[in-house]
DNA sequence: ATTTATTATCGTATTTTTACGATAAAGGAG
DNA sequence: CTCCTTTATCGTAAAAATACGATAATAAAT
């Protein structure tokens, strides 16, 4: 039996949380597609693709860093980011993967049988 | 060009990002991860496993249903949770597309190049 | 050396999420 | 019908996420 805890997962499938949380958030969303199109990828072209202020890209940018989505270089008083291909191939890798050991737990035949 | 703005998704991707965002909270992973095992599945034996109030864990359900990520059955005075598998299949084979028309942006041999 | 361009971080305000208890609805048992 | 079990919803408090402006740091250009 599994008993559900905020708090304790193990590693793998933290970081697996912690990918789906930080794409689960529009902006984010959307700036990963955004570095998909732009391989090259300066932040300030982020920017001014955006309504929202600097601070708050280099903050969504963080977010996306520490899940292991992206990653920044410096490149001059700029930094040069873009997708972390290792970490979307662990994710998806991942993804496919999860739960794959169990049954579709509502087989139509149990589900007439209310 | 695209553009970001945290409104205008296209249905399908709004979809997705949902899903991640449903995911994405410990909590309904968890819960998510128990349905996987427990193919029956009655929310009362979700609420046990849980330190969380049965409030709580009904609006996590409630999250996880409108996300298309499981679906629930009046069974009795109870209702009976399981995953949707279409739902299930639906993401990872979206997930599993998503991005792959890109190329990797960082290739080693540009990172090099600072 | 000064200016310009770029970005990360800090402090903070606002919004959203999460969690709770209380309540109501609905079905089954007695 | 009355009691018991189960669950969804409501109102609300607390915590977390999101967004902003201001600031500091760094590198390049003048």
């Amino acid at each position: 039996m599994v008993s559900i805890t905020p708090q304790v997962l193990v590693p793998e499938k933290q970081r697996l949380a912690k990918m789906l949380k930080a794409l689960g958030n529009p902006v984010r969303f959307q700036i990963v597609e955004f570095l998909a199109h732009n391989q090259t990828c300066i932040t300030n072209d982020i920017v001014k693709n955006t309504p929202l202020a600097q601070s708050t890209i280099s903050q969504h940018l963080k977010v996306l860093r520490e899940a292991g989505l992206i990653q920044g270089e410096l490149e001059g008083p700029a930094t040069c980011y873009c997708l972390d291909p290792e970490g979307f191939h662990w994710l998806k890798e991942h993804m496919d993967g999860w739960l794959s050991d169990y049954e579709p737990c509502c087989a139509p035949a149990l589900k007439k049988t209310k």
